[in-house]
RNA sequence: GGCCCUAUCGUCUAGCGGUUAGGACAUCGGCUUUUCAAGCCGGUAACCGGGGUUCGACUCCCCGUGGGGCUACCA
């Protein structure tokens, strides 16, 4: 384990401008694991600098997949319909109410809020004066066309594009009148012509050249900073201690840098995350696998698994063990064991992974998980009923989801063409009459005893004569339909009497037909 | 094009100079067996290439190659 010896505070600093995807989930739960692992905070920051993009509704998409996942922040945005249930739980004076631009009133959790960085505005226009008037950064009138053409030109000359510096050596007075004038502007910040070199936790020193970058676009006016610069001032003015973020990031951290060094601001420490990678081995996108998080939720897969699922993506215990609850991970995580290389995201193993889960679970629980399925199928069924059910299939059950294509014939038999009553090489005639006999015992057998140890006895003689196969095949096939179902006694006796027997007079009426 | 990151079974990975290169998913086979699962047992399957360093390289260094990211007045 790393010895960290300052207090920890991570964020997770996400942008709402998509639904939450397992890419965000990855980069929140090793911030969050970090955070636990050292008695550190975990912080969210919602960075909607972008206000075309940025949405409300992926805003609160983020925290509730966050909430699901049960990656608790500890400040952040907090919203009004919580307030009831977390509120209470907390100290009144943690936290603290702004007026949001769009008149919604937001709360936050936590001293260094707003959280929300449409909500810091104004801090950011203060520090990029500062640096304007340090002569630090400086307005750039240069038009989109005139930088494409320069860019152009650099790159068929085989040289790294950047921006020429045109407007650097402009005189205050005449950008001021430019302005005054309603030239377009945007803010540079200038950028010194050195070698930038970070000592990444997961990789080790990078360093890049500097005199490569051009001076880069801070902000699109006052109240407009782009992405690069809100997050160099966030985090340095909510004391973030480490920067836990995806790989993409790593060719914009000596930007941000030497925007630190111009601020006079302390470096934060820098970990990047290996990107997770789609079956393309491309970085998830909206197109290819980047599902949802509630995507994820809606198709029956449980957070537990989903948790233990992405840790597992970029990182890996000491020991062989693969199932790890969310207190268990935090033991175990340690950034030394994080990978280098993106990983490529395997289905197949959240599948298992979720049956894992699925197995684990009590029944009570797992039926507890069930509710909100059954619910928007308008299944009602008895506690009873659905207990039984769900102990006959849990083991087939990859996906909560699964339950309903695995145990639709309890509900309804289906429909089933007469000849899979038909085992293997057993003449039809030989079916028929097993049929008939079995139908006369189970029609004999009380509805009070009518229990699985019961019905086995019941059809002994008929086993010996005929062959387990020979019995239980026709039989499974009439009360379930399906060729593949739990054990046919088991369920007849969740069945009941009177539908067991409806069942098999079907099955034998079907058979009947067969011979006709 | 430029810059940066990266490289062990199909996939996720263990390994940290000397190993029969280990585990998990997937796959294949067996057991169990009335089907399908689950479970148990077993099999197939990997060190990108070339140079060094070293008594000895999967492991360290360099060069290629492959893959990825960034290259926005997005984040």
């Amino acid at each position: 384990m790393m010895t960290v010896h300052e207090s920890v505070r991570v964020r997770m600093a996400p942008s709402p401008t998509g639904l939450f995807n397992l890419g965000g989930a990855r980069t929140a739960l090793f911030n969050w694991l970090f955070a636990k692992k050292h008695g550190g905070k975990f912080i969210v920051r919602i960075e909607d600098t972008d206000i075309q993009r940025s949405k409300r509704e992926y805003e609160e998409n983020i925290l509730e997949s966050l909430q699901w996942l049960g990656l608790e922040w500890d400040e952040g945005p907090q919203y009004a319909d919580e307030r009831g249930s977390l509120n209470a739980q907390m100290n009144a004076d943690t936290i603290s109410v702004n007026q949001c631009s769009n008149q919604r009133k937001s709360a936050y959790r936590g001293d260094y809020g707003p959280y929300r960085q449409s909500e810091r505005l104004d801090i950011y226009e203060e520090y990029l004066k500062k640096l304007l008037s340090e002569k630090k950064a400086y307005f750039c009138f240069c038009s989109k066309e005139q930088l494409d053409a320069e860019k152009q030109a650099m790159q068929a000359q085989g040289l790294a594009s950047k921006y020429s510096g045109h407007c650097a050596s402009l005189g205050e007075e005449e950008a001021e009148q430019k302005r005054k004038k309603g030239e377009k502007s945007v803010i540079r910040l200038r950028i010194p012509q050195a070698e930038v070199e970070f000592h990444d936790l997961i990789r080790g020193k990078i360093k890049f050249d500097a005199s490569l970058m051009g001076d880069i676009v801070i902000a699109r006016d006052l109240q407009s900073p782009l992405y690069g610069f809100a997050v160099v001032i966030d985090d340095a003015l909510m004391k973030i201690s480490h920067v836990l973020r995806g790989e993409e990031h790593i060719s914009n951290t000596p930007g941000q840098i030497l925007l630190q060094k111009a601020l006079g601001f302390t470096e934060p420490h820098y970990a990047h995350l290996p990107l997770i990678l789609g079956k393309d081995r491309k970085k998830l996108s909206k197109r290819y696998m980047d599902t949802s998080l509630f995507e994820y939720k809606k198709q029956g897969y449980v957070p537990e698994a989903l948790v233990n699922f992405i840790a597992f993506l970029g990182w890996h215990p000491k020991d062989e063990k693969e199932i790890f609850t969310l207190d268990e991970l935090v033991k175990e995580f340690d950034l030394k064991r994080v990978q280098k290389a993106g990983a490529v995201f395997n289905p197949e193993k959240l599948d298992w992974l979720n049956g894992q889960y699925i197995k684990r679970l009590t029944i009570e629980e797992l039926i507890a998980r069930l509710e909100p399925f059954l619910l928007e199928k308008n299944i009602a069924a008895s506690e009873e009923f659905l207990k039984k059910i769900v102990e006959a299939e849990r083991d087939r059950m990859k996906t909560l989801k699964d339950f309903f294509v695995l145990t639709d014939f309890f509900f309804k038999l289906p429909d089933y063409e007469a000849n899979l009553l038909v085992w293997k090489q057993e003449p039809v005639s030989n079916i028929k009459t097993i049929l008939e006999k079995a139908f006369g015992i189970i029609k004999n057998i009380g509805a009070e005893n009518f229990e699985r140890v019961q019905l086995f006895a019941s059809l002994d003689d008929l086993v010996n004569e005929y062959g387990r196969g020979a019995v239980f095949w026709p039989l499974r096939v009439a009360v379930s339909g399906k060729s593949a179902s739990p054990d046919p006694l088991v369920i007849m006796e969740i069945l009941g009497k009177d539908e067991t027997v409806r069942r098999i007079g079907i099955a034998k009426d079907k058979i009947e037909s067969l011979i006709a």
